[in-house]
RNA sequence: GGGCCGUUAACUCAGUCGGUAGAGUAUCUGCCUUUUAAGCAGAGAGUCGCUGGUUCGAGUCCAGCACGGCCCA
């Protein structure tokens, strides 16, 4: 007796009541003959394009359209009265209202709806009408269910507001929260304006290696994964540079690449592990090229998406009209930094500057990576307004094109807006000596630093030897993009589902 | 890696001095044919993130851990 009763507890306490109630919900329908995910549902109306068309008709002139509409989509909201409802019903177009009444769908329909929940997906059609307070409705002679949900949606006013939670279940946060969905079509907009951009300007898209034997064209930390049949371990892709470089060679001279890369170190508001870049390749232009085209580029994608050049981020005026302000990276130390020219070339005074600032990084470090460190504590910060850094050192730039008057700097810029690294283009190092002598000088002093790449990419080097054209390179980071214009303030808010840990605690080691 | 904050019903959140858990939404029952955060009356719903400790007694205090957020490096 008590443990008949234990087992009806631990029955019961097994789930929620809620998910319960629905679930029984669902087996009554079942019983009624109602099929909870009917496969016939022919292509709706969409709700937008009805309220375009009608929202202009006052009462009188809807009751002369005599077209009925059929729709489909989740009902958000629902208010019953005993043999009558309204309910709103949601597709990807927007939000429309449905009247039901008992009287005209007939009894047993009427039944049937009563039993359906918020959340469900359903199907109505019928006359439009205006309500007493105005609004555009559709009046059911039909309605039936289309997909059955077993789950309650958030709540209707407050909705799903708890980052992890809309991170986790980013269907949820689409459904609930709708500047969500529009940041991720914008994010679309952007991603297809980009491709059309390089397409129509004779640039070919192309596709290269996500998983690599030899890591290369960029300092960072690689993911490494396995290949079972081969028997080798494969690195994920830190760049794609070395391989649109290789097609350089091949003879396409202008390429093009919008894809994912993947760098091993750590998440903040604007890191991802996945993240999306473009790449883009232009024999016979010069990094002084691609400042041009990084302003027209991004000057029209302001304009399409924010209608101006000038926009606010996060409650800081941007402008992008272009020119854009142009420094070389000694000039931004000095007049953006605070740092004296004078000490610009003197390491010791550099680590006492970095260490009173708390940075520790010892004294065997090749210049340029003090300068590197400084630029990111005390200039880049300050760079809210487009702004391209030039020249930088050659020591930290092992793919880069010697400056022709200064071989200590490379023709390269970074690109900075709101405090943020966009893009970081420079004219291409294509002489096979040079090129080899530097890949060899970084394997020899990397020691255990696993950013720097383990073994010299030898094919590149041979490719170059093929010969490869005079040519700048650009690489524009999309996410960070994609925040400046839609005003995000964490990469997580651009990027579908970003990596959180798994939910109950991280597996092994 | 460090600091601060958070984790309570499906969702949004209260919870006082340590005394066995509360609201709104959602759900269920009843009434209701123009509502739109519908309304009225009633009901059910909880491993208070996890583990341990202190205590007669812990959502509350302490420690550790997990997950998340923000800031810093």
């Amino acid at each position: 007796m008590a443990w008949q009763k234990f087992e009806e507890f631990w029955k019961l306490s097994e789930e929620s009541q809620i998910l319960r109630q629905r679930r029984q919900k669902a087996e009554e329908l079942e019983k009624l003959g109602v099929d909870l995910f009917p496969n016939d549902v022919k292509l709706p109306e969409r709700a937008g394009a009805i309220k375009k068309v009608y929202d202009s008709y006052d009462a009188e002139a809807l009751e002369q359209v005599e077209d009925t509409f059929r729709v489909a989509g989740r009902i958000m909201a629902l208010r019953r009265f005993g043999k009558a409802a309204f309910f709103t019903l949601k597709d990807a177009s927007g939000l429309i209202q449905v009247h039901v009444m008992r009287d005209r769908v007939g009894k047993e329909a009427y039944a049937i709806f009563k039993k359906f929940d918020i959340g469900d997906i359903v199907e109505a059609e019928g006359r439009l009408f205006r309500t007493k307070t105005n609004e555009l409705t559709i009046e059911a002679d039909k309605i039936r269910l289309v997909t059955k949900s077993f789950r309650p949606l958030p709540e209707k006013y407050h909705g799903i507001k708890d980052k992890e939670l809309r991170y986790r279940r980013r269907y949820e946060d689409l459904i609930m929260n709708d500047e969500v969905a529009e940041t991720f079509r914008t994010r679309a907009r952007i991603i297809q304006m980009l491709r059309h951009y390089f397409s129509s300007n004779g640039f070919l898209e192309v596709e290269t290696p996500m998983m690599q034997s030899i890591v290369g064209g960029a300092t960072a930390r690689p993911f490494i994964t396995h290949h079972n049949a081969l028997g080798i371990d494969l690195y994920m892709r830190i760049a794609p540079e070395l391989y649109l470089k290789r097609l350089l060679v091949g003879g396409f001279e202008r390429v093009f690449e919008l894809n994912r890369n993947f760098r091993n170190e750590g998440i903040s508001l604007q890191h991802n592990p996945e993240f999306t870049m473009l790449e883009f390749y232009e024999a016979y232009a010069t990094y002084e090229d691609l400042m041009l085209r990084t302003e027209e580029l991004f000057a029209q994608i302001a304009l399409d998406i924010k209608g101006d050049t000038k926009f606010e981020y996060q409650g800081q005026d941007i402008d992008m009209t272009p020119p854009w302000r142009r420094m070389t990276l000694r000039e931004s130390l000095v007049e953006v930094g605070g740092v004296p020219e004078e000490e610009l070339d003197d390491k010791e005074a550099l680590i006492k500057r970095l260490e009173k600032l708390g940075v520790e990084m010892g004294s065997d470090q090749v210049l340029g990576k003090y300068l590197a460190k400084l630029f990111d504590l005390l200039v880049e910060p300050k760079l809210i307004q487009p702004t391209f850094i030039t020249h930088y050192p050659t020591d930290i730039s092992p793919l880069a094109r010697r400056n022709a008057e200064d071989p200590s700097v490379t023709d390269r810029f970074e690109l900075f807006i709101s405090g943020r690294e966009i893009a970081n283009a420079f004219s291409e190092l294509n002489d096979p000596r040079d090129q080899k002598a530097r890949f060899e000088e970084q394997v020899a002093k990397r020691g255990d630093d696993e950013e720097i790449p383990p073994e010299v990419d030898y094919d590149y080097v041979r490719a170059l030897e093929i010969g490869m054209p005079p040519a700048a390179g650009e690489g524009i980071g999309v996410d960070r993009l994609v925040m400046l214009f839609t005003d995000s303030p964490s990469i997580r808010d651009v990027i579908l589902f970003p990596q959180l840990r798994p939910e109950g605690g991280k597996k092994a080691s």
